[in-house]
DNA sequence: TTCGCCCAGATTGTCGACAATCGGAGTGGG
DNA sequence: CCCACTCCGATTGTCGACAATCTGGGCGAA
């Protein structure tokens, strides 16, 4: 759904394709150097494709590359985090006033439905927190879907700009807030139920705004801790 | 300012370079096939370098890739034109309300010196077109970096996200609408000298609108030419 | 001791050649 | 006349080797 198939085209394609999933599951480290022939190797394949693969990469800054020095994973620090955060509000804002005009009955019933196996999840105590990040993810992508615009889709979902997405797998394990968040998640549909799209952009700005308030002082905690 | 130096980095940073401009000045036209052998002659270089720059511009989506079928330059349709008039919108909106309480009096100062630059060109009829719409390019770059937001910057003015800058330099040259699109830009620059940021951003928001419907009728009359 | 130089080892940048695949012209049959 | 098949040229995908550059450690002189 939200992973794609691994994609049958060219090598430097699945490089790519696997590279920016171990970076945004935060299987690389942020900051980590990648060796492009050690990972050519790992791949099964020649350093060519690789190296357009990182050069993709690159584009969609998921890598940072210093002519001669290598290519390393980008790092997230609090400030960036934070401009990301903010960027974030504005366009899931967005998303959400528009869904609330776009999305037809169906699919805000789906949503909510999804939001049912999300409380039950739950429920059953948290062996699954990831799954439940995943489910999180799902909930924000299929509002953006809803907004009908592609280019918002890309930004906030696909597989463009999944810096958006690197931090939340990097900070929602933890896994604290998840009732607050269905909650809020519950008033978002309820406004698309209603039409309002000024009520439901205004929760998802408030929700939004929430998530990175607690994740700042979770940083602030590590930060204080080391 | 906004072009950069063409950077002497890899042959592949160039040839990136290189192609980044123009794609966004029109000199490649839209959905035109890019030839590898060929472009890597121009450029003076071997495939493997030049490969690698096309990967980099596929990953910020300047190019689209077909595999075993080439790269051709993107099509910005009139859907996907609308769609990126909204997310400025929404981008540039946050822009101005930051900018209103992150600018200092100096910048905001010579954003008004910059407007009265281009009342004098504009005064001087409109030989320089071109200048006039870098000219404008410059003011809302000014805002954005403005508002402190890296991220904010990085998406509206420099090298990544350049389809923005792409439809500007297609659809602006025709230079209608100077005029009161300077006067909305005093006005904007007045509401940040108020540190007035809720106003700054209803200005803005509705000066993109107002140059998206300018452009969509445009359009709309070379479409019913054609 | 400490600073600077120099030399290997490792890593990145570049090129040329070869294999794989696609598109289209030409041809033959229905 | 039209459709389908085949083959060929052109273009893309991949690899291996070589050149250029950086990093880190050892050595010698002040």
């Amino acid at each position: 759904m939200l992973i794609q198939v691994p994609e049958q085209g060219t090598l430097a394609d699945v490089a790519a394709h696997r590279l920016a999933h171990s970076i945004v599951t935060g299987e690389l480290a942020q900051g980590q150097k990648l060796n492009e022939a050690e990972l050519a190797e790992r791949f099964g394949m020649g350093r060519g494709p690789l190296r357009e693969a990182l050069r993709h990469l690159e584009g969609m800054r998921l890598v940072t590359r210093i002519p001669n020095a290598g290519t390393r994973v980008v790092v997230l620090d609090r400030q960036t985090l934070s401009d990301i955060y903010g960027v974030r509000e504005a366009l899931e804002g967005m998303a959400c006033r528009l869904a609330a005009t776009q999305m037809t009955d169906e699919e805000i019933a789906k949503l909510s439905k999804l939001l049912d196996n999300h409380e039950e999840q739950i429920k059953k105590v948290g062996g699954k927190v990831y799954s439940q990040s995943e489910g999180d993810l799902d909930f924000h992508f299929q509002i953006a879907r809803g907004s009908r615009n592609q280019m918002l889709m890309e930004m906030l979902g696909s597989e463009q700009y999944q810096l958006l997405r690197m931090c939340r797998y990097r900070t929602s394990r933890k896994a604290t807030r998840t009732k607050p968040a269905l909650q809020q998640h519950r008033q978002i549909v309820a406004a698309l139920e209603q039409r309002d799209g000024e009520l439901a952009e205004l929760l998802m700005r408030r929700h939004i705004h929430g998530a990175w308030k607690s994740i700042s002082e979770m940083i602030d905690k590590e930060e204080g801790a080391a």
